[in-house]
DNA sequence: ACGCCATACCTCGCCTGTCAAGGTATCTCA
DNA sequence: TGAGATACCTTGACAGGCGAGGTATGGCGT
């Protein structure tokens, strides 16, 4: 784990989007895709996912429903919304904008 | 102002140790170049950029001085330290290793 | 049979960085 | 004379991240 969270602050939220993009996941899923993704350089910690998930239903961009597990620990669904594919979109757009800046900012030379 | 803080967080500190690079330099003089080399589509609010100060100082990454301005209002210049040098490239590999762990992040395919 | 681990969910409360708002002082120029 | 630019600073609130702690289920080894 060497990504603090202050860099990655804000993405936490077009994170969770972007893999409800790919179809309805949950919470737990999720967190081991992004470990496996970034090769564990990166974690989402459970509090914040979860306070990420709160804020983005409560915002009308995702909706939960229970998984109809027959066996093992029940799951809490997600879906992604019209509304969140929108901000997902704009997010990506945002995400573009800021690297370019950051790199402007952050070099030495020029 | 297109860019939102929480994008840009924990990139401050980078921000201004990058700038002090280039040689002495001050507060004011910081946010403006910050704001044109941006275009004015990131800006530095005084707040976050003298806690800042404060946090770099204390950390012992930069140092600063009163300038001899003979006319209008004094300056307080800041000189970076060879750890905040040292921190300074510590920071750019991490924001490379940042961008690549992001976009594989939110992106929705692969 | 029993404990441990993995799966899977959740809450509380602290910490930290951002920033709106407000304040001070100096100089220029109309 | 007064507005605006330059230049500094502090206070207090807010929001997101997350450590710590908690609940429940089921599989596996001994």
């Amino acid at each position: 784990m060497s990504i603090t969270a202050d860099l990655i602050r804000g993405h936490t939220e077009t994170i969770i989007l972007a893999q409800l993009m790919r179809g309805d996941t949950y919470g737990y899923e999720i967190n081991k895709t992004v470990r496996r993704i970034s090769d564990s350089r990166y974690e989402l910690k459970e509090a914040t996912l979860y306070s990420a998930f709160r804020r983005l239903e409560d915002t009308g961009q995702i909706e939960s429903y229970w998984g109809g597990e027959a066996t093992g620990a029940r799951r809490r669904y997600y879906r992604i919304t019209p509304l969140g594919r929108q901000t997902y979109a704009q997010q990506i757009e945002l995400w573009e904008e800021a690297k370019s800046i950051i790199d402007k900012l952050i070099e030495t030379e020029a």
